[in-house]
DNA sequence: TTAATACATTGAAGTTTTTGAATTTATTTT
DNA sequence: AAAATAAATTCAAAAACTTCAATGTATTAA
């Protein structure tokens, strides 16, 4: 289990805006990016750098159709997330 | 799941030297504030700093003996974590 | 009761993060 | 080919975070 990769996953998780993200492509199953802009009332520089610091940290997965943006989530970074903090419980 | 409790864990979890806290106090069952200092290479300001995000968001329990502060494991916000994260994945 | 010890708080400097306007890049539509 | 669309990048301002010296508080030891 590295460290660097749950302290990264953590801090793309330790934001207001960036869990709420997560939460929709939970919900929803996979997300536009430019959706992200409405449900969250922030510009698409901003949305465009909180989802890079998801994809980034391996939480959530995309994948570009076009000039589209498809969000998903990282089930197997959940699963390792999961295992770290289960192995401390 | 409150969702601020998900946020606040994982920004305390979210910082190399909060989680090498972190694994010490795995580690070693229990900490003193004072051993922090040694380890991390940080006064002892900036860890009393730490230890109170790490306190504060529940990561971590203290307890006060006479003057010393002993640092624990929240073992059952571990479980919330690793429960929060099993049902993403 | 004076000194020493463990930790908390204050305040200030430096660093990082967040944010969006303006612009750029890449792709699709007309 | 020109216009429109989706997202990335650049840049600068504002906010938040990290850090530690100095100081304060509470407790124990001498």
């Amino acid at each position: 289990m590295d460290l660097a990769v749950i302290e990264k996953a953590a801090n793309a998780i330790a934001d207001k805006h960036r869990l709420t993200i997560i939460m929709e492509v939970v919900k929803k199953g996979k997300l536009i990016c430019g959706d992200v802009c409405e449900f969250t009332c922030l510009s698409q520089p901003t949305v465009s750098h909180h989802v890079k610091i998801l994809v980034d940290s391996g939480v959530l997965n995309s994948s570009k159709n076009g000039r589209i943006v498809e969000l998903t989530l990282n089930k197997e970074m959940m699963k390792q997330l999961s295992m770290f903090f289960l192995q401390l419980s």
